[in-house]
DNA sequence: ATGCTAAGTCAACACCTGTTGATTTATTTC
DNA sequence: GAAATAAATCAACAGGTGTTGACTTAGCAT
Protein backbone atom coordinates (compact mmCIF):
# COMPACT_ATOMS: atom_id res chain seq x y z
CA UNK A 1 0.00 0.00 0.00
CA UNK A 2 2.58 2.75 1.11
CA UNK A 3 4.64 4.50 -1.74
CA UNK A 4 8.13 4.84 0.74
CA UNK A 5 7.57 2.12 2.68
CA UNK A 6 11.57 1.66 2.70
CA UNK A 7 12.57 2.71 6.33
CA UNK A 8 13.84 5.85 5.61
CA UNK A 9 16.26 6.93 8.49
CA UNK A 10 14.90 10.73 9.17
CA UNK A 11 16.08 12.66 5.80
CA UNK A 12 13.67 15.43 5.28
CA UNK A 13 14.62 15.33 1.68
CA UNK A 14 13.50 11.97 1.25
CA UNK A 15 10.08 12.46 3.11
CA UNK A 16 8.87 15.39 1.25
CA UNK A 17 9.67 13.15 -1.91
CA UNK A 18 7.70 10.51 -0.80
CA UNK A 19 4.73 12.93 0.88
CA UNK A 20 5.20 14.42 -3.09
CA UNK A 21 4.97 11.20 -4.66
CA UNK A 22 2.09 9.88 -2.29
CA UNK A 23 0.16 13.08 -3.19
CA UNK A 24 0.87 12.83 -7.03
CA UNK A 25 -0.30 9.02 -6.93
CA UNK A 26 -4.01 10.08 -5.09
CA UNK A 27 -4.39 13.56 -7.17
CA UNK A 28 -4.44 11.80 -10.19
CA UNK A 29 -6.89 9.36 -9.75
CA UNK A 30 -9.14 11.97 -7.65
CA UNK A 31 -10.08 15.27 -7.08
CA UNK A 32 -8.53 17.99 -4.86
CA UNK A 33 -11.82 18.02 -2.49
CA UNK A 34 -12.11 14.44 -1.70
CA UNK A 35 -8.52 13.47 -1.44
CA UNK A 36 -7.47 14.18 2.40
CA UNK A 37 -4.21 14.88 3.69
CA UNK A 38 -4.35 12.12 6.17
CA UNK A 39 -5.42 9.53 2.93
CA UNK A 40 -1.50 11.08 1.34
CA UNK A 41 0.10 10.77 4.50
CA UNK A 42 -0.77 7.09 5.05
CA UNK A 43 0.33 6.42 1.61
CA UNK A 44 3.29 7.93 2.34
CA UNK A 45 4.12 6.40 5.64
CA UNK A 46 4.22 9.60 7.20
CA UNK A 47 2.38 11.43 9.88
CA UNK A 48 -0.23 13.89 8.71
CA UNK A 49 1.50 16.70 10.66
CA UNK A 50 4.47 16.93 7.87
CA UNK A 51 2.41 17.98 5.27
CA UNK A 52 1.37 21.25 6.67
CA UNK A 53 4.80 21.77 8.12
CA UNK A 54 6.75 20.78 5.04
CA UNK A 55 4.34 21.95 2.33
CA UNK A 56 2.63 25.01 4.12
CA UNK A 57 -0.70 23.15 3.98
CA UNK A 58 -2.48 21.47 1.34
CA UNK A 59 -2.90 24.24 -1.36
CA UNK A 60 0.94 24.33 -1.23
CA UNK A 61 1.18 20.98 -1.51
CA UNK A 62 -0.61 20.85 -4.48
CA UNK A 63 0.95 23.62 -6.00
CA UNK A 64 4.21 21.73 -5.75
CA UNK A 65 2.49 18.56 -7.20
CA UNK A 66 1.97 20.43 -10.15
CA UNK A 67 5.63 22.00 -10.37
CA UNK A 68 3.89 25.72 -10.58
CA UNK A 69 7.56 27.11 -8.78
CA UNK A 70 9.73 24.41 -10.34
CA UNK A 71 11.95 24.60 -12.88
CA UNK A 72 10.36 21.87 -14.82
CA UNK A 73 10.12 22.43 -18.53
CA UNK A 74 6.51 23.98 -19.35
CA UNK A 75 3.97 21.96 -20.73
CA UNK A 76 4.74 23.22 -24.14
CA UNK A 77 7.99 24.79 -24.04
CA UNK A 78 9.62 22.82 -27.19
CA UNK A 79 10.50 24.90 -29.95
CA UNK A 80 7.92 23.52 -32.36
CA UNK A 81 6.55 24.50 -36.24
CA UNK A 82 3.16 24.55 -36.76
CA UNK A 83 3.84 21.41 -39.08
CA UNK A 84 5.16 19.02 -36.52
CA UNK A 85 2.00 19.56 -34.53
CA UNK A 86 -0.72 17.17 -35.87
CA UNK A 87 2.12 14.19 -34.65
CA UNK A 88 3.40 15.40 -31.81
CA UNK A 89 -0.10 15.43 -30.10
CA UNK A 90 -0.82 12.77 -31.68
CA UNK A 91 1.78 10.67 -30.33
CA UNK A 92 0.98 12.83 -26.67
CA UNK A 93 -1.91 10.80 -26.55
CA UNK A 94 -1.67 7.86 -28.20
CA UNK A 95 2.17 6.63 -26.71
CA UNK A 96 3.00 6.07 -23.07
CA UNK A 97 6.10 4.68 -23.30
CA UNK A 98 8.05 7.85 -23.39
CA UNK A 99 8.60 8.92 -20.24
CA UNK A 100 8.73 12.40 -20.61
CA UNK A 101 5.15 11.97 -22.92
CA UNK A 102 3.64 9.87 -20.28
CA UNK A 103 4.36 12.36 -17.26
CA UNK A 104 2.91 15.44 -19.54
CA UNK A 105 0.48 13.29 -20.04
CA UNK A 106 -0.43 12.21 -15.88
CA UNK A 107 0.38 16.11 -15.63
CA UNK A 108 -2.88 16.78 -17.75
CA UNK A 109 -5.25 14.69 -15.90
CA UNK A 110 -4.33 15.89 -12.48
CA UNK A 111 -5.41 19.30 -13.72
CA UNK A 112 -8.81 17.91 -15.29
CA UNK A 113 -9.43 16.10 -12.18
CA UNK A 114 -9.14 19.58 -9.62
CA UNK A 115 -10.25 22.04 -11.95
CA UNK A 116 -13.73 22.21 -10.75
CA UNK A 117 -12.64 23.00 -7.54
CA UNK A 118 -12.61 26.52 -5.89
CA UNK A 119 -9.19 26.40 -4.33
CA UNK A 120 -7.37 24.45 -6.97
CA UNK A 121 -8.84 25.94 -10.09
CA UNK A 122 -7.31 28.89 -9.66
CA UNK A 123 -3.72 27.38 -9.84
CA UNK A 124 -4.74 25.11 -12.96
CA UNK A 125 -6.12 28.22 -14.82
CA UNK A 126 -3.26 30.36 -14.47
CA UNK A 127 -1.14 27.49 -15.55
CA UNK A 128 -3.37 26.24 -18.14
CA UNK A 129 -3.05 29.52 -19.59
CA UNK A 130 0.41 30.47 -19.70
CA UNK A 131 2.03 26.97 -20.45
CA UNK A 132 -0.32 25.66 -22.90
CA UNK A 133 -2.39 28.16 -24.21
CA UNK A 134 -0.33 31.09 -24.96
CA UNK A 135 2.89 28.96 -26.11
CA UNK A 136 0.49 26.51 -28.42
CA UNK A 137 -1.11 29.94 -29.61
CA UNK A 138 2.42 31.27 -30.43
CA UNK A 139 3.74 28.48 -32.31
CA UNK A 140 0.53 27.91 -34.48
CA UNK A 141 0.88 31.87 -35.38
CA UNK A 142 -1.63 32.63 -38.66
CA UNK A 143 -4.93 34.11 -38.69
CA UNK A 144 -6.58 32.99 -35.40
CA UNK A 145 -4.32 31.31 -33.43
CA UNK A 146 -6.15 31.74 -30.24
CA UNK A 147 -9.18 29.55 -31.53
CA UNK A 148 -6.49 26.85 -33.06
CA UNK A 149 -5.12 26.37 -29.70
CA UNK A 150 -8.46 26.12 -27.95
CA UNK A 151 -9.20 23.46 -30.81
CA UNK A 152 -6.00 21.61 -30.40
CA UNK A 153 -5.98 21.94 -26.53
CA UNK A 154 -10.13 20.80 -26.39
CA UNK A 155 -9.24 17.54 -28.12
CA UNK A 156 -6.42 16.94 -26.21
CA UNK A 157 -8.26 17.68 -22.82
CA UNK A 158 -11.77 15.73 -24.24
CA UNK A 159 -9.65 12.70 -25.05
CA UNK A 160 -8.14 12.89 -21.51
CA UNK A 161 -11.19 13.59 -19.67
CA UNK A 162 -12.82 10.32 -21.61
CA UNK A 163 -9.93 8.01 -20.43
CA UNK A 164 -9.19 8.79 -17.53
CA UNK A 165 -12.45 10.55 -15.49
CA UNK A 166 -14.95 8.41 -17.66
CA UNK A 167 -12.91 5.63 -17.70
CA UNK A 168 -13.46 4.70 -22.06
CA UNK A 169 -11.25 3.56 -24.04
CA UNK A 170 -11.77 4.54 -27.75
CA UNK A 171 -10.60 1.23 -28.80
CA UNK A 172 -8.11 -1.67 -27.93
CA UNK A 173 -4.90 -0.05 -28.33
CA UNK A 174 -2.93 -2.79 -29.46
CA UNK A 175 -1.45 -4.14 -33.39
CA UNK A 176 -2.48 -2.13 -35.62
CA UNK A 177 -5.85 -0.73 -34.59
CA UNK A 178 -2.86 1.70 -32.19
CA UNK A 179 -1.40 3.08 -35.85
CA UNK A 180 -4.75 3.13 -37.36
CA UNK A 181 -5.98 5.78 -34.32
CA UNK A 182 -2.96 7.52 -34.48
CA UNK A 183 -3.25 8.50 -38.03
CA UNK A 184 -6.93 9.50 -37.29
CA UNK A 185 -6.15 11.86 -34.29
CA UNK A 186 -3.23 13.35 -36.50
CA UNK A 187 -6.14 13.85 -39.41
CA UNK A 188 -8.20 15.66 -36.63
CA UNK A 189 -5.56 17.58 -35.10
CA UNK A 190 -4.59 18.53 -38.92
CA UNK A 191 -7.67 19.64 -39.39
CA UNK A 192 -7.81 21.92 -36.38
CA UNK A 193 -5.20 23.50 -37.42
CA UNK A 194 -6.25 24.07 -40.85
CA UNK A 195 -9.46 23.62 -41.56
CA UNK B 1 -29.18 35.93 -3.31
CA UNK B 2 -31.71 33.02 -3.01
CA UNK B 3 -33.29 31.46 -5.93
CA UNK B 4 -36.78 31.04 -4.61
CA UNK B 5 -37.11 34.19 -2.53
CA UNK B 6 -40.85 34.56 -3.69
CA UNK B 7 -42.41 33.22 -0.37
CA UNK B 8 -43.84 29.68 -0.80
CA UNK B 9 -46.55 28.64 1.43
CA UNK B 10 -45.98 25.03 2.43
CA UNK B 11 -46.19 23.18 -0.77
CA UNK B 12 -43.82 20.58 -0.88
CA UNK B 13 -43.42 20.39 -4.93
CA UNK B 14 -42.66 23.81 -4.95
CA UNK B 15 -40.03 23.59 -2.31
CA UNK B 16 -38.55 20.43 -3.79
CA UNK B 17 -38.38 22.17 -7.21
CA UNK B 18 -36.39 24.94 -5.35
CA UNK B 19 -34.06 23.12 -4.05
CA UNK B 20 -33.73 21.00 -7.44
CA UNK B 21 -33.42 24.75 -9.15
CA UNK B 22 -30.45 26.00 -6.27
CA UNK B 23 -28.73 22.57 -6.43
CA UNK B 24 -28.43 22.72 -10.18
CA UNK B 25 -26.99 26.27 -10.33
CA UNK B 26 -24.52 25.25 -7.58
CA UNK B 27 -23.24 21.96 -9.08
CA UNK B 28 -22.94 23.94 -12.38
CA UNK B 29 -20.34 26.22 -10.46
CA UNK B 30 -18.41 23.46 -8.72
CA UNK B 31 -17.86 20.09 -7.90
CA UNK B 32 -19.96 17.37 -6.04
CA UNK B 33 -17.36 17.43 -3.17
CA UNK B 34 -17.11 21.30 -2.60
CA UNK B 35 -21.10 21.88 -3.11
CA UNK B 36 -22.02 22.02 0.79
CA UNK B 37 -25.96 20.87 1.46
CA UNK B 38 -26.40 23.85 3.44
CA UNK B 39 -24.92 25.94 0.88
CA UNK B 40 -27.84 25.14 -1.79
CA UNK B 41 -30.26 25.05 0.97
CA UNK B 42 -29.80 28.57 1.51
CA UNK B 43 -29.63 29.23 -1.96
CA UNK B 44 -33.04 27.97 -2.04
CA UNK B 45 -34.16 29.93 0.82
CA UNK B 46 -35.12 26.16 3.08
CA UNK B 47 -33.67 24.63 5.45
CA UNK B 48 -31.07 21.92 5.40
CA UNK B 49 -32.66 18.71 6.80
CA UNK B 50 -35.76 19.27 4.01
CA UNK B 51 -32.73 18.04 1.47
CA UNK B 52 -31.85 14.85 3.20
CA UNK B 53 -35.51 14.72 3.70
CA UNK B 54 -36.57 15.39 -0.29
CA UNK B 55 -34.08 13.62 -2.16
CA UNK B 56 -32.82 10.70 0.50
CA UNK B 57 -29.18 12.41 0.87
CA UNK B 58 -26.66 14.47 -1.33
CA UNK B 59 -26.03 11.25 -3.78
CA UNK B 60 -29.95 11.30 -3.91
CA UNK B 61 -29.97 14.88 -5.16
CA UNK B 62 -27.66 15.43 -7.61
CA UNK B 63 -28.85 12.06 -9.04
CA UNK B 64 -31.89 14.21 -9.63
CA UNK B 65 -30.36 16.76 -11.06
CA UNK B 66 -28.97 14.89 -13.26
CA UNK B 67 -32.07 12.94 -13.84
CA UNK B 68 -30.87 10.17 -14.53
CA UNK B 69 -34.44 9.13 -13.11
CA UNK B 70 -36.33 11.11 -15.15
CA UNK B 71 -38.16 10.99 -18.22
CA UNK B 72 -35.85 13.81 -19.55
CA UNK B 73 -34.70 12.98 -23.17
CA UNK B 74 -31.80 11.10 -23.74
CA UNK B 75 -28.90 13.51 -24.24
CA UNK B 76 -28.46 11.96 -27.73
CA UNK B 77 -31.57 10.38 -28.53
CA UNK B 78 -32.56 12.35 -31.57
CA UNK B 79 -32.66 10.38 -34.59
CA UNK B 80 -30.10 11.46 -36.59
CA UNK B 81 -28.14 10.39 -39.52
CA UNK B 82 -24.60 10.75 -39.59
CA UNK B 83 -24.13 13.29 -41.83
CA UNK B 84 -26.58 15.96 -39.74
CA UNK B 85 -24.24 14.88 -36.89
CA UNK B 86 -20.89 17.93 -37.77
CA UNK B 87 -23.48 20.86 -38.14
CA UNK B 88 -25.90 19.55 -34.84
CA UNK B 89 -22.75 19.46 -32.72
CA UNK B 90 -21.07 22.72 -34.07
CA UNK B 91 -24.43 23.83 -33.38
CA UNK B 92 -24.46 22.82 -29.70
CA UNK B 93 -21.27 24.46 -29.13
CA UNK B 94 -21.87 27.75 -30.74
CA UNK B 95 -25.44 28.40 -29.82
CA UNK B 96 -26.91 29.15 -26.33
CA UNK B 97 -30.20 31.06 -27.56
CA UNK B 98 -31.93 28.04 -28.18
CA UNK B 99 -33.44 26.55 -25.24
CA UNK B 100 -32.89 23.07 -25.43
CA UNK B 101 -29.32 23.20 -26.68
CA UNK B 102 -28.55 25.35 -23.82
CA UNK B 103 -30.07 22.95 -21.25
CA UNK B 104 -27.71 19.91 -22.96
CA UNK B 105 -24.69 21.54 -22.68
CA UNK B 106 -25.48 22.87 -19.19
CA UNK B 107 -25.75 19.00 -18.06
CA UNK B 108 -22.39 18.67 -20.38
CA UNK B 109 -21.03 20.97 -17.95
CA UNK B 110 -22.23 19.18 -14.46
CA UNK B 111 -21.34 15.76 -15.85
CA UNK B 112 -17.68 17.54 -16.57
CA UNK B 113 -17.49 19.78 -12.89
CA UNK B 114 -18.52 16.38 -10.62
CA UNK B 115 -16.92 13.47 -12.82
CA UNK B 116 -13.71 13.30 -10.74
CA UNK B 117 -15.97 12.73 -7.52
CA UNK B 118 -15.68 9.16 -6.70
CA UNK B 119 -19.91 9.14 -5.00
CA UNK B 120 -20.60 11.31 -8.28
CA UNK B 121 -18.23 9.56 -10.78
CA UNK B 122 -20.24 6.28 -10.63
CA UNK B 123 -23.27 7.81 -11.85
CA UNK B 124 -22.00 10.28 -14.40
CA UNK B 125 -19.66 7.32 -16.11
CA UNK B 126 -23.05 4.96 -16.58
CA UNK B 127 -24.70 8.27 -17.66
CA UNK B 128 -22.12 8.97 -20.23
CA UNK B 129 -22.01 5.39 -21.44
CA UNK B 130 -25.35 4.52 -21.70
CA UNK B 131 -27.04 8.45 -22.66
CA UNK B 132 -23.65 9.19 -24.92
CA UNK B 133 -21.27 7.56 -26.42
CA UNK B 134 -23.58 4.37 -27.38
CA UNK B 135 -26.68 6.50 -28.94
CA UNK B 136 -23.72 8.20 -30.81
CA UNK B 137 -22.00 5.40 -31.68
CA UNK B 138 -25.11 3.55 -33.17
CA UNK B 139 -26.12 6.25 -35.13
CA UNK B 140 -22.66 6.74 -36.43
CA UNK B 141 -21.81 3.23 -37.55
CA UNK B 142 -19.20 2.61 -40.14
CA UNK B 143 -16.05 0.79 -39.40
CA UNK B 144 -14.93 1.64 -36.04
CA UNK B 145 -17.91 3.68 -34.88
CA UNK B 146 -16.93 3.29 -31.04
CA UNK B 147 -13.41 5.29 -31.64
CA UNK B 148 -15.43 7.87 -33.99
CA UNK B 149 -17.96 8.57 -30.94
CA UNK B 150 -15.36 9.05 -28.78
CA UNK B 151 -13.59 11.60 -31.09
CA UNK B 152 -16.69 13.38 -31.13
CA UNK B 153 -17.50 13.71 -27.57
CA UNK B 154 -13.66 14.27 -27.10
CA UNK B 155 -13.91 17.49 -28.71
CA UNK B 156 -16.84 18.03 -27.41
CA UNK B 157 -16.50 17.54 -23.58
CA UNK B 158 -12.63 19.20 -24.40
CA UNK B 159 -14.52 22.43 -25.66
CA UNK B 160 -16.96 22.06 -22.66
CA UNK B 161 -13.53 22.02 -20.37
CA UNK B 162 -12.12 24.74 -21.76
CA UNK B 163 -14.88 27.24 -21.77
CA UNK B 164 -16.65 26.88 -18.27
CA UNK B 165 -13.74 25.16 -16.08
CA UNK B 166 -10.63 26.81 -17.21
CA UNK B 167 -12.40 29.96 -17.86
CA UNK B 168 -11.09 29.98 -21.36
CA UNK B 169 -13.09 31.43 -24.63
CA UNK B 170 -11.91 31.11 -28.17
CA UNK B 171 -12.55 33.91 -29.45
CA UNK B 172 -15.10 37.07 -29.35
CA UNK B 173 -18.34 35.17 -30.11
CA UNK B 174 -19.85 38.29 -32.16
CA UNK B 175 -20.11 39.15 -35.83
CA UNK B 176 -18.85 36.99 -38.65
CA UNK B 177 -16.37 35.40 -36.35
CA UNK B 178 -19.09 33.31 -34.78
CA UNK B 179 -20.05 31.97 -38.34
CA UNK B 180 -16.67 31.17 -39.31
CA UNK B 181 -16.16 29.41 -35.59
CA UNK B 182 -18.76 27.71 -36.35
CA UNK B 183 -17.64 26.41 -39.10
CA UNK B 184 -14.40 25.58 -38.32
CA UNK B 185 -16.20 23.33 -35.62
CA UNK B 186 -18.21 21.62 -38.18
CA UNK B 187 -14.88 21.00 -40.17
CA UNK B 188 -13.52 19.38 -37.23
CA UNK B 189 -16.22 17.28 -36.53
CA UNK B 190 -16.48 16.07 -40.11
CA UNK B 191 -12.58 15.32 -39.86
CA UNK B 192 -13.37 13.30 -36.93
CA UNK B 193 -16.03 11.11 -38.43
CA UNK B 194 -14.08 10.70 -41.87
CA UNK B 195 -10.61 11.06 -41.41
C1' DA C 1 29.45 10.06 25.87
C1' DT C 2 27.01 14.43 25.79
C1' DG C 3 24.66 18.13 24.02
C1' DC C 4 22.40 20.12 20.22
C1' DT C 5 19.53 20.37 16.56
C1' DA C 6 16.76 18.75 13.04
C1' DA C 7 12.96 15.26 12.13
C1' DG C 8 9.15 13.13 13.45
C1' DT C 9 5.11 12.17 16.61
C1' DC C 10 1.04 13.00 19.36
C1' DA C 11 -3.00 15.15 20.76
C1' DA C 12 -6.00 18.49 20.29
C1' DC C 13 -8.01 22.38 18.11
C1' DA C 14 -11.96 24.73 15.67
C1' DC C 15 -14.67 24.09 11.95
C1' DC C 16 -17.47 21.87 8.60
C1' DT C 17 -19.79 17.73 6.62
C1' DG C 18 -24.27 14.99 5.78
C1' DT C 19 -27.91 13.05 8.35
C1' DT C 20 -31.63 12.12 11.88
C1' DG C 21 -35.16 12.52 15.66
C1' DA C 22 -38.06 15.34 18.12
C1' DT C 23 -40.66 19.51 17.81
C1' DT C 24 -43.28 23.31 16.06
C1' DT C 25 -46.02 25.44 12.59
C1' DA C 26 -49.28 25.97 8.91
C1' DT C 27 -52.81 24.04 6.05
C1' DT C 28 -56.65 21.25 5.13
C1' DT C 29 -60.74 18.29 6.54
C1' DC C 30 -64.49 17.28 9.19
C1' DG D 1 -63.68 26.09 15.41
C1' DA D 2 -61.21 21.61 16.53
C1' DA D 3 -58.75 17.70 15.08
C1' DA D 4 -55.66 15.66 11.78
C1' DT D 5 -52.01 15.83 8.70
C1' DA D 6 -48.52 17.40 5.98
C1' DA D 7 -44.53 20.76 5.90
C1' DA D 8 -40.91 23.00 7.79
C1' DT D 9 -37.73 23.92 11.67
C1' DC D 10 -34.49 23.18 15.37
C1' DA D 11 -30.85 21.09 17.68
C1' DA D 12 -27.74 17.77 17.87
C1' DC D 13 -25.26 13.88 16.25
C1' DA D 14 -21.02 11.27 14.80
C1' DG D 15 -17.42 11.65 11.81
C1' DG D 16 -14.27 14.04 9.02
C1' DT D 17 -11.38 18.25 7.54
C1' DG D 18 -6.86 20.96 7.64
C1' DT D 19 -3.87 22.95 10.86
C1' DT D 20 -1.10 24.06 15.12
C1' DG D 21 1.66 23.75 19.38
C1' DA D 22 3.98 21.04 22.63
C1' DC D 23 6.49 17.00 23.04
C1' DT D 24 9.72 13.08 21.92
C1' DT D 25 13.27 10.99 19.45
C1' DA D 26 17.07 10.11 16.37
C1' DG D 27 21.52 11.56 14.29
C1' DC D 28 25.37 14.21 14.12
C1' DA D 29 29.35 17.11 16.00
C1' DT D 30 32.21 18.00 19.48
Amino acid sequence: METGTTIRKRDAAATRAAILAAARQRFLRESYDSVGLREIAALAGVDVALISRYFGGKEGLFREVLGHDDKRPDLFHEPQSVDELPDFMARLIMEDEDEDRHQRMEMFVILLRSASSPKAGVIIRDMVREEVLEPLAATIGGDHPEMRAHMLLAILMGVGVLRTVMEAEPVEMSEENGDMCRASFRNLFDAALKG
